[in-house]
DNA sequence: CTGAAAGCGCTTACAG
DNA sequence: CTGAAAGCGCTTACAG
């Protein structure tokens, strides 16, 4: 069944034509006898036979495979994140020939992408988030590498895609006031993700937006640890917060905990916010209001925008995909 | 600086000796006097030369590329286990020149991982879990692909690394029973999962050894939601149940959740325990005892192994690597 | 100890 | 429309 290692040779000889033509029945490149072309092709079907991809590569300069950089220290909060969108890239690497290499790296240490850029392993690179300082992205950039970004920068010779986080913050936080709230407070992880600005900002847009507007905001980045989050809740029930926006799920399972601990009803004392609708708070009740963003659909546009690039097409430099915003029970009605 | 696309040609040319030569030298394969092969060495370091994979690759009918074999349906609780997991895996693989390459399955879709067989774009593959019915290491088996699977499996023909779960699970419940519980149920997900089975039966033999012992014991499986943990956990209460072990991190959450609700207190009127102590409860208050394993390791190992029966060597058919009970505050101190 | 040559399995000008 | 030949960048018998 399997002819195992068939090769173009032996199908030339078989059919008694030379490697050209088989090569160019199968690529399409070239002209060819429509006779000629079926023939081959149907030996192809028959036998089973699959071009060496590496040979292939070799000839062609290519290697088919993609990159992916995915940060060694990604947290509870964001794996779920990296699983979906994982499976966009991979589902539309795959569809286009291509294969998914992965390359761990950390902060201090970029080596695996080091070292499949050096063996020339890759013909372009898919960076999973964004830093202010972005170690991967300086040496993709100075490598010549194609690649594109899940995330933003300021960087404007990077391809960037993401979702708008900063008009989601922005509308989310617009109900929240809409809905009466005076006092709400916003707690987020590392303001070294750019992503974590981004929401800033968008937060901070709402307010702008309602110029003559009384009340108050408080504003909490760099949290990472429970114990962090559970001191400021403390003080937010204690200054009268009404609402309390988390910027992943993780920070707002602290910020669940926290109040059941202290007996404060959700959302009849506090109010209770979250980004990212992901597997993490699936199960919680009350269901959690939260913005959601097609994270599936994010890995697969960056690699539809690599392939682009790769084909020599000229691509948006800046892809911004939707959102959505979810309104369940942490949150009253209006 | 980066001579970019230097070649074993310009090199031999450069240097005055033939292709073969250079190939010697770096390879250090055959002989080759010592000076020469000085010479070509400190070329190569000094104008920054790496050889290009494909082409030795296609020289030698090697990718120098690893399958790992993963799951698109991973839940919650596995997520942290498959992140360490892959940092071991691809730390070894990259120590030893090898890359890795994705592929991600579903119990119905394992295309990815066909093509990349077909394709002969790999050398072995590493299945991340087991399944009773499991699709991809059928596939595998039959197609000659050398790989090894991360847990177990009664197929003799397939080399295994895993955690000793049966005993850990034994261990961790000799321990508990020794403390005075008299009454404790287990709740575990998936029975297709090997693991689970694992597990169950390591919970079973704590009691085998237990002749004379009297008390009860309940076991719950195939549990995946918050739902149905809380009617289990209400259930434990009220017939008095002493202790619930959780065989995953995602299953004790829902529980401490369902306790914390029914204002249960932890662990004086119930005792918990988990598996994997992973980030997932990371933050708990109490802290979780649970049972220990080291996934990093268990990534190396396998890969290690793999990268053995890739040269040739014999390996054991199965690895059994150890794990630490923690007993932490949310058990009773004997 | 060293090299010429063939080969890995493809592609692609070039010529016909 | 088709093919011979050179080439992608390596490795590896074989001969010297």
């Amino acid at each position: 069944m399997d002819d195992k290692n068939l090769t173009i040779g032996d199908i030339a000889e078989e059919l008694g034509v030379s490697k050209t033509t088989i090569s160019r029945a199968i690529s399409g490149k070239g002209r060819i006898g429509e006779k000629t072309r079926e023939r081959v092709l149907s030996y192809i079907e028959e036998h089973n036979y699959r071009p060496n991809v590496i040979a292939k590569g070799l000839a062609q300069q290519k290697t088919f495979n993609l990159a992916v950089v995915l940060p060694g220290d990604y947290n509870v909060a964001e794996l779920p994140f990296f699983q979906k969108c994982m499976l966009g890239i991979s589902r539309v690497a795959s569809a286009h020939g291509y294969d998914v290499l992965l390359s761990m790296v950390t902060a201090q240490n970029t080596k695996q992408l080091r070292r499949a850029v050096a063996n020339r392993k890759i013909d372009g690179a898919i960076l999973t988030r964004t830093l202010a300082e972005d170690e991967p992205m300086k040496f993709l950039l100075q490598s010549g590498v194609p690649f594109v970004a899940i995330g933003s920068t300021d960087d404007e010779s990077v391809v960037q895609i993401d979702n708008d986080h900063r008009s989601a913050c922005r509308e989310l936080t617009e109900r929240l006031l809409q809905s009466g709230i005076r006092k709400l407070a916003l707690i987020g992880s590392d303001e070294s993700h750019i992503v974590t600005k981004n929401r800033r900002q968008g937060f901070e847009d709402a307010f702008e937006k309602k110029k003559g507007w009384k009340g108050s905001r408080q504003i909490f980045t760099n949290v990472r640890e429970n114990a962090q989050v559970q001191k400021i809740v403390e003080e937010l029930i204690a200054d009268g917060t009404e609402c309390i926006v988390s910027m992943d799920d993780f920070l707002c399972g602290c910020v669940l905990n926290a109040l059941q601990q202290r007996n404060v009803a959700v959302p009849e004392q506090m109010q209770v916010v979250s980004f990212y609708d992901s597997t993490l708070l699936e199960h919680q009740k009350p269901s959690v209001t939260s913005i959601r963003f097609d994270v599936e659909e994010l890995g697969q546009k960056a690699c539809e925008t690599l392939l682009a690039m790769l084909e020599g097409e000229s691509v948006e430099l800046r892809t911004l995909l939707g959102y959505e915003v979810r309104m369940r029970n942490s949150t009253k009605k209006k």
